[in-house]
DNA sequence: GCCGTTTTCGGCCCGACTGTTTTCAGTCG
């Protein structure tokens, strides 16, 4: 986890840099190093011993002192340094949507404003509007601004979440070889799209070295409560972390009562009084008797349902559907047989076409398709006719190369502002896969902005629609688009949806898969991966489609590649 | 601060949009 600490830091300097003026270049050298450390597939501190760690791009010798420093001495002088010259707190204005540096300095400079607080009441009595480039609009910019921060905060992605529990979860489960169990409950446990505390369920029949291991562990800042079963951490990644122990036999009702939802619990504690039970965290009650199922398909069975998997507990009809046996039978990680959505070096990718399918080979997948951006988004370097053609090109002669795999040659094309696509039909109708994705003009509204994505749903050559509202999870809301019509028109035309697995999107969200499931809507789950480890983000995308009740049939690229072809062809 | 090179300096994704201006600065993606 030095990984991380270190990238937080690079990040906070890289902050502070940008509030000072100093040069953006060296503020963002800190921040695409913070980034790239931040991806949990590196371990800095093995690199360090073996001297390797200017073998990370965008870490050079500077920075691998810095890296050094701190894995030595835990400490990182430069950043203390600037610690003195401004107050750090004044990053959480960054965060506000609509805040920049330039502004943070104007209002520090002229009011003296180090936090949100301070900000929010500036705000309010229009000190702001009177400082020299900022207005009445501005002001009021910044008053919306910080009423979104606030509703946005503190919720962790899922494979930062999944990072962290795993840490804490391999610290204990060191300290203490004996421990029957240890797993991880709660919304992590189910999957949902951001997660707020973890929380962890422990079996034991001696609880207090558990409670020790936790609440003493080194990644612990603040011991909120611990009791003789029971304790709240704070660690020092900023997360809240849970801990019950309870005695072996209960380990079952333990984990389903802190798995939840809450919604999911009080529906089955109805259910369960209905027939006469009583149930909680210790057991299920009947007549002064209690008794304590194995596993938590037991517990389900003795309610008179099928097994409901954490992903579906969320109040959303399971319970039902459980009772009458007509659950779905989620899709599983294995169940995919191919990755529609990625990117190459081509455009804003770091892989050569060799790597990515050769890295899709060693997942085990069948085919997987390029799909490099179009021309008009300059920022990702698109690409132009003549080389998506040559591109093409380059896939068809290495794909004579593979006899159990496919590579397709494919085009995330863009959907321009009016509903026009980056690429002509003609150009279109050789690839092998088209997706059709906004990646600009998000602030049309809601007519403007769906008649655009319905007009690209309706191109005969357009397979699928990639990441259809456009969100990322805590920085940047979906467009306005009306998705239920959107879910209309995609069953009609036959036009996959897709489930973007990449953790800072998750887009379409598990409520409108399971709506457009309902509608006969197919869906794709890919990655979006611009690097061959992302690939592995996989696993959060399955996990979205699960929460939306999606089963291998409602997902294309769980077709063998010759049904996939099919299905292209046909729609 | 990194990195590649017409190789030890000079560029670093570039254009749209908005608001505050009066020709441009700031923010965003």
């Amino acid at each position: 986890m030095n990984n991380w600490e270190i990238a937080h830091m690079f990040d906070e300097i890289a902050d502070l840099l940008d509030i000072l003026g100093e040069n953006p270049y060296k503020a963002r050298a800190y921040r695409r190093a913070a980034h790239k450390l931040g991806n949990a597939y590196l371990d800095v501190e093995e690199l360090a011993e073996e001297g390797r760690l200017q073998e990370i791009p965008g870490i050079g010798s500077a920075l691998e002192k810095k890296i050094e420093e701190y894995l030595k001495t835990g400490e990182l002088k430069y950043l203390t340094q600037l610690r003195k010259k401004v107050p750090t707190s004044l990053r959480q204005l960054l965060l506000i949507p609509g805040i920049g540096v330039k502004t943070i300095q104007i209002i520090y400079q002229h009011l003296g404003i180090t936090n949100l607080q301070d900000l929010e009441v500036a705000a309010r009595k229009k000190l702001l509007r009177e400082l020299p480039g900022i207005g009445v609009k501005t002001e009021q910019a910044i008053m919306r601004g910080l009423e979104v921060h606030v509703l946005r905060r503190r919720r962790m992605l899922l494979h930062h979440a999944f990072a962290i529990a795993g840490e804490i979860e391999s610290h204990i489960k060191d300290k203490l070889p004996g421990l029957a169990r240890l797993q991880i409950a709660g919304s992590l446990r189910r999957g949902k799209e951001t997660v707020g505390d973890l929380d962890f369920i422990a079996a034991a029949d001696n609880p207090s070295p558990v409670v020790d291991a936790f609440t003493t562990a080194p990644f612990v800042n603040d011991v909120v409560a611990a009791g003789e079963v029971k304790a709240t951490i704070m660690t020092k990644w900023g997360v809240q972390a849970d801990l019950l122990v309870v005695k072996p036999e209960f380990i079952a009702n333990a984990l389903q009562h802190f798995t939840g939802s809450k919604e999911h619990n009080i529906a089955l504690r109805g259910i369960a009084r209905e027939q006469g039970f009583k149930i909680s965290e210790h057991g299920i009650h009947c007549d002064g008797q209690v008794t304590a199922p194995a596993t938590e398909e037991e517990l389900y069975r003795q309610l008179g349902m099928s097994y409901i998997p954490p992903e579906l507990r969320e109040g959303r009809g399971e319970i039902e559907a459980a009772q009458s046996g007509v659950l779905p039978n989620p899709l599983e990680v294995d169940d995919i047989k191919g990755d529609l959505h990625v990117h190459s070096e081509w455009s804003d990718g770091v892989n050569t076409l060799e790597e990515l399918a050769q890295s899709a080979r060693e997942r085990g997948y069948r085919y997987l398709a390029v799909t490099d951006h179009s021309r008009s988004l300059y920022v990702a370097s698109g690409l132009t006719e003549e080389r998506v053609l040559k591109q093409c090109k380059e896939i068809r002669h290495l794909n004579k190369g593979f006899t159990d795999f496919h590579l397709l040659a494919g085009i995330e094309v863009e959907i321009l502002p009016d509903g026009s696509l980056d690429f002509e039909d003609e150009l279109l109708a050789e690839m092998d896969i088209v997706i059709a994705s906004v990646h600009s003009g998000f602030n049309q509204d809601r007519e403007t902005i769906t008649r655009r994505v319905i007009s690209a749903l309706q191109n005969e050559h357009v397979d699928i629609i990639g990441h259809p509202t456009g969100r990322l999870l805590g920085r940047r809301d979906p467009y306005d688009i009306d998705v239920d019509v959107l879910l209309e028109v995609a069953a009609e035309t036959g036009t996959a949806l897709e489930i973007n697995a990449s953790p800072d999107r998750l887009d379409l969200n598990d409520e409108y898969v399971h709506q457009g499931k309902e509608l006969g809507v197919r869906f794709a789950v890919n990655t979006d991966a611009h690097d061959v480890y992302y690939l592995d983000d996989m696993r959060y995308g399955v996990l979205q489609a699960r929460r939306g009740w999606a089963e291998r049939n409602d997902i294309i690229n769980t077709l063998t590649f010759e049904q996939l072809s099919d299905w292209l062809q046909r729609n």
